[in-house]
RNA sequence: CGGGGUGUAGCGCAGCCUGGUAGCGCGCCUGGUUUGGGUCCAGGAUGUCGGGGGUUCAAAUCCUCUCACCCCGACCA
């Protein structure tokens, strides 16, 4: 893509009334832009990355078993009544009427939904276990939304519902998407700490909260060291159920298990909630299955919950620096940053155009700056848009056949011939 | 919802106290200049001063009602 021709309308400025890190650099790098309180639209760079964290948060669903679908956003009214949420759910819930007066809803979630489709068409054991999901926007009519995307009220979440035939299923599903979101995080260049957790509305007796640790992270968590050693590939429910970890109202440091010398306190940013909670749903959904003993039995169910869109956000407060945003590659809008300093300089621009022709046809995600502004400029925004990769071709070096690569982590530079920085990248 | 604050050009702000033709920086447009860290020079465009009502000869400024947004707290992916 060429700057010239795309769109990212970047501030030198923070917008007033933006605090946090990942508010300020979302604003200034033209990914989202406010359109009322809570209500963001997402400018082409900040879709980009919507889509690839979208897609990562797919593949690990996939992987572990589960059947992606797509639920409406707008939901009647008498589907919430059944579960009694209509009423318990509050001012967080937005309803609103059709043309015939009928009460509808914005979605804040779906077991209501999916417990239906699944009572409709599922009937017998030997269809256990299932697993559904869907990445879709959901609405929470919050008291107060803040800190951008990060805790907006209308919000791309992923939902998962599990549904399974005895206790032990519910848990082995549970299991399942406790790993997937470890290696989901980890994919993202996320620590993220599974913290046992109050369940809630949703209601049910096991639950995990995943947090992120940053600085400017909402709740504060405590934490046994060993945490942070979790390996994806050993990590096991029971295994993570002799750890320790509590948000901070839930903290008791006079009872903890943890001896002082391992335990550590940081601030957390939520991005993930699981929860285990029986038959609440499935019960007055008539989600039964006829057990191998030709009995009717309701169904276990649990449901897994990822804030696709605040994982925008929490990457970036995990990765930045003053001059902008870090991309992990893995969820970067481009892989690659192509810089020309000197637009007016034939030669200069010749090589440019080779190069970024050259990544092109190597299938590299490229945005080549190709406007005609002084190098400072470009510099500034592309450390502020953070593609993992830039090479810096400037008429110094078209006259010795180089350029520079730099990497925006670690802010290491080589100069380098053009068919090594190419290799490089290729 | 309780407490605090802000609405003036696309963004950041001054002007308001003490009423008298609406300003600055950045950005934007034109021309030139510069080209390895937000170049420099010249010229130019852009405002229902959040909205309604009131006081006054006269309101961005005073009074009043209202709307929106932000920040702190309790809730949540």
């Amino acid at each position: 893509m060429r700057s010239s021709l795309f769109f990212y309308p970047t501030l030198k400025e923070t917008p007033q009334e933006a605090q946090v890190a990942s508010h300020r650099l979302m604003l200034r790098s033209g990914m989202i832009t406010q359109v009322t309180s809570g209500i963001y639209s997402w400018l082409p760079l900040g879709l980009r990355v919507l889509k690839k964290i979208a897609q990562i948060v797919r593949e690990e669903q996939d992987r572990a078993g589960s059947l992606e679908v797509l639920m409406p956003t707008i939901q009647p009214a008498e589907l919430w009544e059944r579960s009694g949420r209509y009423h318990d759910y509050g001012k967080e819930m937005l309803r609103i009427k059709d043309r015939h007066e009928r009460d509808m809803l914005y979605g804040p979630t779906a077991e209501e939904v999916i417990t239906e489709i699944f009572a409709r068409f599922i009937k017998s054991y030997r269809d256990l276990p299932k697993r559904f999901y869907n990445i879709q926007w959901k609405f929470r009519d919050e008291i107060r939304p803040r800190f951008g995307i990060m805790r907006g009220r209308e919000f791309l979440m992923k939902d998962n519902y599990s549904f399974d035939l005895t206790i032990e299923g519910a848990k082995a599903s549970y299991q399942a998407m406790l790993e997937a979101y470890v290696r989901t995080f980890a994919r993202m260049d996320l620590t993220a700490i599974p913290v046992r957790a109050s369940s809630g509305a949703i209601g049910g007796n096991l639950s995990h909260e995943f947090q992120i640790l940053a600085e400017t992270g909402e709740s504060e968590i405590f934490y046994d060291v060993d945490y942070e050693k979790l390996d994806v590939n050993t990590l096991t429910l029971d295994h993570l159920q002799t750890l320790y970890a509590a948000s901070d109202e839930l903290h008791d440091s006079q009872n903890c298990p943890v001896p002082l010398e391992r335990l550590k306190t940081a601030r957390g940013i939520e991005v993930g909630h699981v929860f285990y909670f029986g038959t609440k749903y499935s019960i007055p959904f008539n989600a039964y299955v006829m057990g191998p003993d030709g009995k009717q039995i309701p169904v276990e169910m649990g449901s897994y919950g990822i804030g696709v869109s605040r994982l925008v956000g929490a990457i970036i407060e995990a990765h930045h620096d003053e001059r902008g945003i870090k991309w992990p590659e893995s969820v970067a809008p481009f892989r690659v940053g192509l810089l020309n300093l000197n637009m007016k300089d034939a030669a200069c621009s010749q090589l440019c155009e080779d190069i970024y022709l050259k990544l092109l046809q190597g299938g590299i995600d490229v945005l080549y700056d190709d406007r005609d502004m002084g190098p400072g400029a470009k510099f500034a925004d592309m450390d502020l848009i953070g593609l993992p990769w830039q090479i810096i071709v400037g008429s110094r070096g078209v006259a010795l056949g180089q350029c520079e690569v730099k990497n925006r982590r670690t802010d290491e530079r080589v100069q380098l011939s053009i068919e090594d920085a190419l290799k490089w990248m290729l």
